[in-house]
This record gives C-alpha cells, sequence and structure tokens, in this order.
DNA sequence: TATGTTTGTTCGGTAAAAAGAACATAAGTT
DNA sequence: AACTTATGTTCTTTTTACCGAACAAACATA
C-alpha cells in the first residue's frame, strides 16, 4: 500500500468533515488548489510542508493524515502482534480484553504478590503502558526510574523500553492496559 | 515551530536506537545518504514517500517522525489530576489520560458514592465502554440490562445507548475507560 | 437567455528535493 | 606507513512537486 493512497482516502474525508470545499481548503492551507486536487486523487507525493499545511487548516494532527486507517496493517505484522503475558509464580495476568481489530490495546488485570520484580522485556516501539493501582503497593515504570504506587494512583510509561512491576504489599491488584501506536 | 525542525531532532534519535549508521540507513530505506544528511541537519522538506521509506525502515510509524514527543511518564496521585465529566455530588471521575492523536481513548478513575444513579447519555456511534471495577459494589452498564459488579470484575458495554453507573457501597472506585472507533 | 460564481480539473514554467558521485575524516588491517 | 572500509559531508545533475493560469462543468442570480 502506497502511503499517497492513504492521503487519497483519508484527505477528502477530513475535509467534508470540516465543512470546506476543496478551493476553500486550499486558499486557507496556502497552497496551490491543483496540488490539492492531486492529491486527492492519489498522484503526487506531497512535500512535508504541504501535509503541514494541510493538517493546520483542518485543525487535526499530520499523523491522523498519515496513518489514521492504518492500525490494522500494523497490527498484522507477524512478532508484533499482541502477547500473552507469562504467568510467573507471584505474577497472574488476566487479558481481560485482546485487541480487536479496530482498536489498538490490550487490557489486563495483574494480581501480585510480593517478591522478586517482574522485569519485562521491551515490547514493539511506540508501545505506552498505563497503570492504574487498585490495591496495595507496587513500584512501577521505566527500570531507571519507577515510581510507587498507592491505591488509586496512575502512570503512564513508554513500554517499549526495559521496565518493572514489584509488589511491595500482599495481594497488590491493578489495571494494566497496553497500548499500540 | 517549523516541522523540519523536529524531524530533524527525532531521527538521528530513532537511527540510533535502531542501532544503525546515517550510510545504513538510507541504503535500506531506499534513499540517497546525501538526503538524509541533510534531513538530519535540519534543511529541506521531504516528501512523503521519503518519510515512508525511513520509517518503515526504523519500523515506526510515520508519526513518531511528524508529531511532537509526547511527555514519556505522567503520574496522577489519588485524589489529584483534573476533573473531569460533571461532578455531581456523589460522582467524582478524573481523567488520567486524554485522546492522543493517534489512539483513540479516555481513560477515567470514578470515585462513587452510594445514592443516585449515574445516568450517561450516549455517546457517539461505535464508542465502547470498559470498567473495571477496583473496590464497593456497583450497577453499571445499559440502562436496560446492568450488571452487578465486585471488585476486580470487568464489563464492557456499547457507550453509544443510554447506559448508568450506581455504586452499591461506599468509595465504590472503578476504572472506566472509553473507547471510540 | 445571459452573467456571474462556484465547483474541481488539466496544463507549462520554475524552484527544489532526491540521486549519485566525489569528498574529507576516522578507525581498523596487514 | 600503506591499505581498507567505514563514517558523514558537500558538490552537480536529474527528477518532480509546487504554483499559477486557463479550463470546463455545475449552480445561482438577474
Amino acid at each position: 500500500m502506497k502511503p499517497i493512497e492513504l492521503i487519497a482516502a483519508t484527505l477528502p474525508r477530513e475535509r467534508q468533515r470540516a465543512g470546506l470545499s476543496l478551493s476553500q481548503l486550499a486558499k486557507q492551507a496556502g497552497i496551490a488548489k491543483s496540488t490539492l486536487s492531486q492529491l486527492e486523487s492519489g498522484a503526487g507525493n506531497p512535500a512535508l510542508e504541504t501535509l503541514w499545511a494541510l493538517a493546520t487548516a483542518l485543525n487535526i494532527p499530520v499523523s491522523r493524515l498519515i496513518d489514521a486507517p492504518q492500525p490494522t496493517t500494523r497490527l498484522i505484522r507477524a512478532g508484533e502482534g499482541p502477547r500473552a503475558l507469562s504467568s510467573e509464580a507471584n505474577y497472574i495476568a488476566t487479558l481481560l480484553s485482546s485487541c480487536p481489530p479496530s482498536a489498538r490495546r490490550d487490557i489486563f488485570r495483574v494480581c501480585v504478590q510480593p517478591g522478586q520484580a517482574r522485569d519485562s522485556a521491551p515490547h514493539p516501539a511506540g508501545t505506552m503502558e498505563h497503570v492504574i493501582l487498585c490495591s496495595g503497593r507496587a513500584l512501577v515504570g521505566p527500570l531507571e526510574a519507577p515510581v510507587e504506587l498507592a491505591p488509586g494512583d496512575y502512570f503512564t510509561y513508554p513500554g517499549d523500553r526495559p521496565h518493572t512491576f514489584k509488589a511491595l504489599a500482599p495481594d497488590t491488584s491493578a489495571v494494566l492496559m497496553m497500548e499500540s501506536i
């Protein structure tokens, strides 16, 4: 799938969502409408500043023009898909909702007993983890800068680098969301 | 802030994270290394296919090259944080993570006291809600078929139809994720 | 029916991005 | 030292994306 085809698909949709005609959008973005016309028809190879001008005029991030319809493609890749966490002796992770085709996240409930910390190998690039501690106490986060959490605390950190989860009190439980880009 | 400057900052970092030299990356992406050199020095106005080739070679989404890097970690202590949604007398919802450009989900922590049920108006079509109960007891779900949850229970239901959240015990707390299509 | 005003399209001229070669520099071999 | 193989930079050439103007088609106004 060539990148321009994605733009050709998303651009008219976002433009109409903003209630703009092709000519209006071109004027507002400060680009020639011929350029916009070709982009929407799937031809050409837009430069970054062109995309930037369009995204700004549409009041959306540039990424929405490029990989909004892309999530499915990224998930299909072998080796990059959602992986089940291994359940060690003192660490039980329950998969509550596996990643459906449209979304890009897994939700786990983790129940941990004090003892050895669970260090996770990095997940695919761009992964973020979100933790909300429900009970007990835990030391959570990047290996180089973990944070002690109390019930109700929320902490998010990059999952594509080494990170840890260590219970500091019995029956520590938390909600863990793994999110891909 | 011009977009090219962001790329110039991001590109070398991602390249080194992948353990590639400038020449290696250029070869693997199928672009001239002169092009890459100028991009990393903050000059030029790269075309979409150039960005695409680089992102693919680096095994990252294009948006990572373009959009400003989000703060990597974020900690919200229990009781702190922005109180989004209408905080009725017995219902406090804290927005933990609002929807970033690429993803489409909001994470809330809700703390509810027994009393009147909180009925929500339907959200946009396709929205799903996920609830993990942390403490207390609650009656949650679609108005016509709510479910009583105990700590640790997980329940998901369509958010685009009327639904309710009613605490059945004091200090009921839960994690709520609203997910768009 | 004429007359503007929009719509989105298809053309040449020009500025610029990308490719490729040549360059200097550095680190490792023989 | 002489040679090899990397590194990243700076050039020239070729390609092409952008612009602006001219264009046809649809709609409105008079």
